[in-house]
Order: structure tokens, then sequence, then C-alpha cells
DNA sequence: CAGGATCCTCTCTGATACTG
DNA sequence: CAGTATCAGAGAGGATCCTG
């Protein structure tokens, strides 16, 4: 740790490769968990899985503007990197639980880090793109 | 996610409201975070950013692999967010430094956290998509 | 040196229709 | 109920050329 910052994070204080090489990028796990945690619904499916497990149509209905097609591919994704568990229920008609393994569960925390984040610069945050979003300034 | 609310101590308990409306989740400030460090590059560049200023074309050769585009298209976000600082040198030839501001260096510390996360559990993403990757299972 | 302007490709996402 | 299949639009990302 040093500089002028108290405490720098550990792992992003290790040295990078200069230049970090294309495939090293690629293929670094940060960079993995980040693209699926970014896109557009994973983590409000895995916090509703938080909290107890959730049948299909139940999280369908749970999040008012996510499309069939694309909860399907939330939930695949999670389950092939084991941070979901799918079960299923031979009944008629047919009902599928998911639930959060204890992998998934685990990521609550690290994610919540970034919520609070969040929430909390989320005003700079508007304001710094209200201030830059003014082309026409005299200066 | 209501990112809206005032004392969240730990935000993803906070309860949902049920469903969760579509324009909500549009707002939520975490998604909004999530989706900003969730493209290809910005996570790379903050931390490259975080250990020391450094010029566009040194982050150019600093990333093997990022066009200048792309580049360009990061800083200009970070920028526009408040988390970068873009200060022009009228040198001939122009020079045009980035660095962190105080925002930009607070993120570091959940993105460590989620970094920790993803490096140790790297392995068991990695085999769980291994094994989940083998269509012609016999049972 | 630090970009801007174009063009192109590929992925993500959504809408719709159909099924065991 | 819990999906799959197909089509279409929008945006991310890259390659190339050009400029103050």
């Amino acid at each position: 740790m040093s500089g002028t910052n108290t405490d720098v994070p550990a792992p992003l204080d290790t040295p990078l490769p200069s230049p970090v090489p294309g495939d090293e990028h690629e293929q670094c796990p940060v960079t993995d968990v980040l693209r699926r945690v970014g896109d557009k619904w994973t983590v409000l499916v895995v916090v509703l899985l938080g909290q107890r497990p959730h049948r299909f149509n139940e999280l369908h209905r749970g999040i008012e503007a996510i499309s069939q097609r694309m909860l399907t591919r939330t939930l695949r994704g999670l389950e092939e990197d084991g941070l979901v568990h799918r079960e299923v229920f031979a009944t008629v008609p047919p009902s599928v639980q998911y639930s959060l393994t204890p992998l998934g569960k685990s990521l609550l925390k690290p994610l919540s880090g970034l919520a609070e984040w969040a929430i909390e610069h989320q005003s700079a945050i508007a304001e710094s793109r209200r201030v830059n979003n003014r082309p026409f300034r005299r200066t």
C-alpha cells in the first residue's frame, strides 16, 4: 500500500503487465464476472433469488419488463456458472424451482459493496452528467 | 432496486417492490453502475488510471487490444460520469492527461471486492462451466 | 499526439408464435 | 407451466482513413 490513498484494494494493487496483452484481458476472471453481472437482468435475478427460491413464472411476474426469452437466458447463464440451481419437479403441470447455490449466495456480498457505492454516489454521478451534457457553455 | 431510499446499510437486504417495475429497474443506480463497469474496457482503464495518471497514447499502448475508438469512448464515458479528469496541455504536439477523480478512486474499493470474489471463485466457475457444457451425457 | 468521422460486423435484447 | 424457435432492431465494438 503506497501513495496518498489509505486503503488501496489488494487485488487491484498488484501490478499489471505492461502492456496488458489482449488474451490476458479476455481470460481475466474479473473481466469475466463483470461481463456477466453487467448484463441487463442478471443482478436483479440474483437478488430476487437471494431472498428466496422462485419458480420460473414467479420470476417472470416479479420482473415486469423482462421478456421470457431473456429470463430463460439469464437463468441458463447463471446455472452454467454454478451460481443458480435448477430443480425440476415432475408434476402436472411441470414446475421448476430456481435457487442460489452457495457460490451464488457468496456473490451477494461483493455485489452489495458495489450497490452501496452506487447508491451513495448516484447524485454526484447524476450531477456530473448534467453538467457535462451542456454543449452550449459560454465558458 | 429501490436505490432511492435514504438510509440503507445493506442495500441488497431491502425488500424490492413486487413486481419490480420496468422503469424502476432502468433508473436504478446499481443497474446503471453495473452497465458502465460491465462493458469491455472500463474497469481496466480505471485500474490503470488508479495506479497513476496516463496520457492518451500511453493508455493505448498499455492496453494491447483496445481500439483507438473504444479508448476514446471509454474515457469519455468515465469523464461524463465524473470518474475521470481530463486535462489538456497546450504543448506542441498537444498532450492530454487522464487521471481518476476522488469519485473515481472511491470506486476502486467496491470494485476490488468484486475482483477478490472473482479471483477466489474463478476455478469453481470454470469447473461448473466445464461440467455443464457436456451436451452428450448418458446420465 | 489525440482524437473525429465512417463503415461494417456481431452480440444483446425484445416481440411473437409455437410446444411438451 | 416452462420453456424453444424465429425474426428484427439497437447498440457495442472494431478497422480504416483523416485532421487540428
